[in-house]
DNA sequence: TTTGTATTACGAAACTAATCGTATATTAGT
DNA sequence: ACTAATATACGATTAGTTTCGTAATACAAA
């Protein structure tokens, strides 16, 4: 019985969320301040999603200190997978190849990239 | 001087916007039937919506009939385009290749499309 | 201890999204 | 012309998100 439906984050969660998957552990300043760089927001306006988060279950923290220490309490492996197949359901009719073929296309891919790709896709095809 | 700065569909606009995409033109019953096919939702929360979504301009209306006709005013790949790139920069570090690996890996992929992907990684290649 | 600094807690406002009830209008059939 | 069926328009409500001001708390330095 895992107790475990899935919460979609909202975007500013997501941001949030790509800030501690990348540092691992982080306090609230610590987040609020690489989220600055970026945009236009006050401290506790981060703090409150922060505590939101925490409430809902998608970041951890360690209150037992003075600064709190917040981490992800979801994967970003499993938060990737949920977002990309509801994208592919609903924009790409179902199809991750058609979303391959628009994400490769648009965005430019180094030559190392690609052939990594190709790698991948000779494993696949012998499966 | 094109006016368009994007705008981004809700999770609502995009299903509506699907129907419109896959079937051209269509009266807000087609699009409410097809809707309620997968979801519980009354007919003039549709109509309500599309209303929203030509004032935004996602849709434009033949209101000469009486029963209107839409069609979306927003390609599909654009629309595309737009969210990939920025699921691809929020949440995969803005690697599509990262993006492209769990896409593959998770979602089942015929040899076909596996192949049809190799050709284009090919063509990329060799640009 | 007192003062200053950084932190968390709390609550409310502003905004957006989604929902649907009710009123009004249009059309087709009798 | 009347009725029934179907449409659109509009307003209000609910729920969720984002924002931040203010209060309370903890700690450190003077």
């Amino acid at each position: 019985m895992s107790n475990t439906k899935y919460i979609k984050p909202t975007e500013s969660e997501l941001e949030i969320l790509g800030v501690l998957w990348q540092r691992g552990l982080a306090s609230v300043r610590e987040v609020h301040e690489e989220l600055a760089r970026n945009k236009d927001v006050g401290y506790t306006t981060t703090l409150k999603l922060m505590q939101i988060m925490n409430e809902k279950g998608l970041v951890k923290r360690d209150a037992s200190v003075k600064t709190h220490i917040y981490q992800a309490a979801v994967s970003r492996e499993k938060t990737q997978k949920h977002l990309l197949g509801k994208m592919i359901d609903g924009l790409f009719g179902g199809s991750s190849t058609q979303l391959v073929i628009q994400a490769l296309g648009n965005h430019k891919t180094s030559k190392e990239e690609l052939e990594a790709i190709q790698h991948l896709l000779n494993d696949l095809k012998n499966q």
